[in-house]
DNA sequence: GAGGTATGGTCTCATATTTAGACCGCCAGA
DNA sequence: TCTGGCGGTCTAAATATGAGACCATACCTC
C-alpha cells in the first residue's frame, strides 16, 4: 500500500484547520462547540431521526417502525435529548389514547443542509468504502 | 413553548427527503449506505480523529494528547476502524523506538468538506443550543 | 362481557461498549 | 540507575444500549 498524498486540504476547510491546530486536548473539551455538538452526533441515533423528520412532524410510533432498530428506550431518550437542544418540539394531543408529535424546530431545520452534506458524500462514496473494508480484511 | 413552523425544508436537502420518506425500517439496514456510514460518523471519536488529522500526518502519541480524553484502547480502535474503511493510512517506520504515522487518504481527504460543514454549522449554532438546554432545564 | 389492539412511555435485567490504568520491550538522556 | 517516551495490549470497572414485560385507557370484535 503505496504511501497516499494529501496535496493542499481542499476549499472550505478553514475550520477544521483551526482545530486541527491544537496539539494538546482543549482544558474544558465540554465548552468546545465541535465536541459539544459532536457529542450528539456521535449518538447513533440522533442524526436518524432528525432525517426521519425532515418530511415533516411524526409520531412517536411511527419514528419507532420508521427506524426499526431503536428500543423504545432509546427512542424516548435520544428524542429527550433533541428536545433538550431545541432541534425538535414535542406536541401532546389529548386523545385517547393520546398521540404525541414530534416536529423539527427551525433550529433543527438548519442542521438539514451539512448533515445533507454528509448522506451525499456518504452515497457518493459508500461503494469505495466497502471496496476498502473488502480489501483490509482480506489482507488482514 | 409555542410550536414552531417549518416551511418548505431548505434547498440541498434532496437525499434526506429521500431518505425520509420510508415509513419503516430498512430491510437490511447493514446496506443502506447511510446507515452505513452514520454508524461510523455515530462512533463518537472517528470525527475527531480525521479533523485532527487535516493539517497533515499525525503520529499515535500526537493524536492522544490531542484528543486528551480519549482512552488508548479506543484510540487504537478507532483508528483500525478508519484504516479498514480506508480513510487513513497507517505507516511504521523502523526507527527505535518504531514511530507509526497516520494520515489521511484521499478518501478521507474527500471526507472533510462534509465535515467542515457540519463543524461550522456548530461553531454558528452552539449559542443556541447552549441556551435551549437552559431553559429546558429551568423547565423540568 | 372477554379478548385483542393501539397509544406513549417506564422499568428491570442482560449484554455491549468505553474507560482508567497497569503493563510490555526497547532505547535515549541525566 | 532512574526516568521518560514510544505504540500499543490487557483487565476490571463504569456506562450505554437492547429486549421485553408492564401500565392505564379506550376503542373494536366477538
Amino acid at each position: 500500500m503505496p504511501r497516499e498524498h494529501q496535496g493542499n486540504p481542499p476549499a472550505g476547510i478553514e475550520v477544521l484547520v483551526r482545530m486541527a491546530g491544537y496539539d494538546s486536548a482543549p482544558e474544558d473539551p465540554g465548552v468546545c462547540p465541535i465536541r459539544d455538538v459532536l457529542d450528539r452526533v456521535g449518538q447513533k441515533w440522533t442524526l436518524l431521526l432528525l432525517i426521519a423528520l425532515t418530511t415533516g412532524p411524526k409520531r412517536f410510533s411511527a419514528l419507532h417502525r420508521q427506524v426499526g432498530d431503536i428500543s423504545k428506550r432509546m427512542l424516548t431518550q435520544s428524542l429527550r435529548d433533541l428536545e433538550r437542544d431545541g432541534m425538535i418540539t414535542r406536541t401532546v394531543y389529548p386523545t385517547k389514547p393520546p398521540s404525541v408529535e414530534y416536529a423539527l424546530t427551525s433550529l433543527g431545520t438548519s442542521a438539514l443542509r451539512p448533515i445533507a452534506a454528509l448522506t451525499e458524500w456518504a452515497d457518493d462514496n459508500h461503494a469505495a468504502i466497502r471496496a476498502a473494508r473488502q480489501s483490509f480484511d482480506a489482507a488482514s
